[in-house]
DNA sequence: TCATTACATAGATGGCTGTCTATGTAATAA
DNA sequence: TTATTACATAGACAGCCATCTATGTAATGA
């Protein structure tokens, strides 16, 4: 699990900002004119949002001319519903505790079941 | 969806930090002293870090004596994913483009089949 | 050519955040 | 009682971040 790179996603996506334009996104592409009629911020300002978004690895920019047109990257959301699944769950290969047992409660259930 | 919540969620896990803390805790319970051994930073900050994932929801304590077990709430893990989900996926309850077209691209697709 | 539209970039700023040191408090053990 | 351990709280501080205004650039249309 890299930390680090899950936190650039992370972060990208949890400004309440960022997570209304994925909302939008998630209906299909959008150009950044329309896409901010949805805000009360500046153009600068989405231009800025739209620009952690891609470089996050979230959506993807296609060029048509004046418009830019914005949208989700499907393999991003499996990717990404994929890490989360794997930081909460237990599994021998990636959990950290099995180099080290809590000194005061032993019982480390490795709960490789979970399926949500 | 309530972009404001589900915003302190994911802050409170894009932290490298505390996404090292939900692995480890992904394990089973643990206390403080034990996972502020995985890390450099001192015990207030761990104090701090711990007190981030409770006030969100994601970890819950129970005090046993001298030693505060810290925990992963299963109930906001299925949550959590379930949100994450519906944020990605276009759904004509929430979808906020239904009722704004795009005036340059008007194919908005909902794509009600999503299933990961 | 000139104006307009759609976006990006630069630089500034206020607020948030992760970390620290210092200290307080409650529980346990000698 | 006194010392130690396990945590929380207070306050300070440096770095990051979301926003703004101002400006640049590229494409389109008159």
């Amino acid at each position: 699990m890299d930390y680090q790179e899950t936190s650039k996603i992370l972060k990208a996506i949890s400004d309440p900002n960022r997570m209304k334009i994925i909302d939008i996104l998630s209906c299909g592409s959008q150009c950044a004119c329309d896409i901010l009629e949805h805000f009360d911020f500046t153009q600068p300002s989405l231009s800025h949002h739209m620009k952690v978004l891609e470089k996050a690895g979230i959506i993807t920019v296609s060029k048509q001319g004046q418009w830019h047109h914005y949208e989700l990257k499907e393999a991003f959301i499996t990717s990404f519903m994929d890490t989360m699944m794997s930081l909460f769950s237990a599994n021998e290969d990636s959990c950290i505790c099995t180099t080290k047992n809590c000194s005061h409660k032993g019982e480390i259930t490795h709960d490789k079941t979970r399926t949500i």
